[in-house]
DNA sequence: ATTGCCGGATTGTCGGACAATTCTATCACA
DNA sequence: TGTGATAGAATTGTCCGACAATCCGGCAAT
């Protein structure tokens, strides 16, 4: 038998830098909020020079373990913002041609469940972010885009009312990417407009009243409709999603 | 009323040009596989010096948009690999210090609808990965850290065999944040193992039959039985999940 | 307490250099 | 003609050093 080798793992100093920094992020050493040393000192006591040095930093700003508070020079360690992981998410999705059908397969496998969750947790606070979701749609949906902003807002606001975080980051880029097709059939189907504000209203009510199996219903209808939608509007449900752009 | 200025949006060079070679990635101006032109001409002709280039060239990397291949010096363009891009997902999520509980959860919510799904779809190549990630429970599980990969690997099966690749990019992240866990639960609890393979046993059969309801309810007692060996081996359902590693 | 101003510290960017490794085109040999 | 060896060119990883622009923290003036 043939004896293995793996390969060894050399990597470039800048490689092995970012790990050792993000390792002690990881393993809370550094904490949130912390600002790091100067790039001179830092280079100094990792041995290595500054070029180097930043080509980790940079590495670490882009996974989001470091970022620059407002218009300030020094970076400050941070934990990844569900947002912009998601985005990464998204990305890469966007890359795989993943289809308009599987992310309205994702959304129906978990928003009526999340639906179900946030009827029984809601607190006070939740209810009132849902409430403003509805009432912008309803109030300034004319707007196309407003409109879809907020259809994702409601969706945000139903899933922290769960809290799950894990659950958030999971649906958050299935929400990012409904956004491009939510928009042209809110632009194509004259009735959207009338079905989405009679959906969050119903949700609305069931997770006011703590009702889960209202709650995850109507999500179900509320899902299934868009597929409708999508199909008055003529989208081809087998086409890949495109990123966070364009027709 | 105080009038609103936002920030203007400048940003150094490294930042707009990782953004102006990621869009090309993004339209497809550059597609998987090609390679970039060497540090030198690519920092020529987008006018900055070279470091600057390469801290760029650090970020896109590190976002997964660009690779090296195997032992060779020149970065190609890539589509960020599912694994990688949950692993961000994961540290994010195991910063905001996110609970057993919540993991628990959303793989309650997700892994009986995707059995369901992968009941339906399931090609006869998929049923071959399910069988064979049961087999090398069933075989090789007397090593923990073997069982609780096979775990894993059956659950990655069975989300690739709805064909859904939102799904399994969502799921992903709850599975490696499973594994601590999971470890160490069939390190304490006698029965777990026992439990877990007549659960593989049972959710094969159902997905072999191509019975979406067997599937998706053997599948909802399987992740119920985690919830009780979690109790059982003592393991807070409060306390936050532990990342890739240790105790 | 807010505003204006100052020197020092720090980041962003650049020019240039060099060793180690990889790539390439050429050449000898079977 | 195919193949492996090889020298030379090209490319990356890392370093040194420099300098302008900007941020920071303190102090004076309103």
């Amino acid at each position: 038998m043939a004896v293995e080798f793996s390969a060894l793992p050399f990597a470039p100093s800048y490689r092995r830098v970012a790990n050792m920094i993000a390792a002690r992020i990881m393993d809370r050493s550094l904490g949130d909020g912390d600002s790091l040393p100067t790039e001179t000192a830092l280079a100094l006591q990792l041995g290595v020079h500054r070029s180097t040095l930043r080509e980790a930093l940079r590495e670490l700003e882009s996974r989001g373990l470091l970022e620059r508070r407002r218009g300030s020079k020094r970076l400050v360690v941070a934990r990844p913002q569900t947002q912009s992981v998601a985005e990464r998410v998204s990305d890469a999705l966007t890359l795989q041609d993943v289809t308009v059908a599987e992310i309205w397969e994702t959304l129906m496998m978990l928003e009526p469940p999340a639906a179900q969750s946030a009827a029984r947790r809601r607190s006070d606070f939740d209810l009132d972010a849902l409430r403003s979701a509805a009432a912008e749609f309803a109030d300034r949906g004319s707007d196309t885009l407003v409109a879809v902003a907020a259809v994702a807002t409601f969706f945000r606001a139903l899933v922290a009312a769960t809290g799950n975080r894990a659950l958030a980051l999971a649906n958050e880029p299935a929400i990012q990417l409904l956004q491009t097709s939510l928009r042209l059939t809110i632009d194509r189907v004259p009735q959207a407009r009338a079905r989405i504000r009679a959906a969050h209203r119903n949700l609305l009510l069931a997770i006011e009243a703590q009702d889960p199996v209202a709650a995850g219903s109507w999500m179900e209808k509320h899902i299934r409709d868009f597929r409708r939608g999508f199909e008055v509007a003529g989208i081809d449900l087998s086409s890949p999603v495109t990123g966070t752009l364009s027709s």
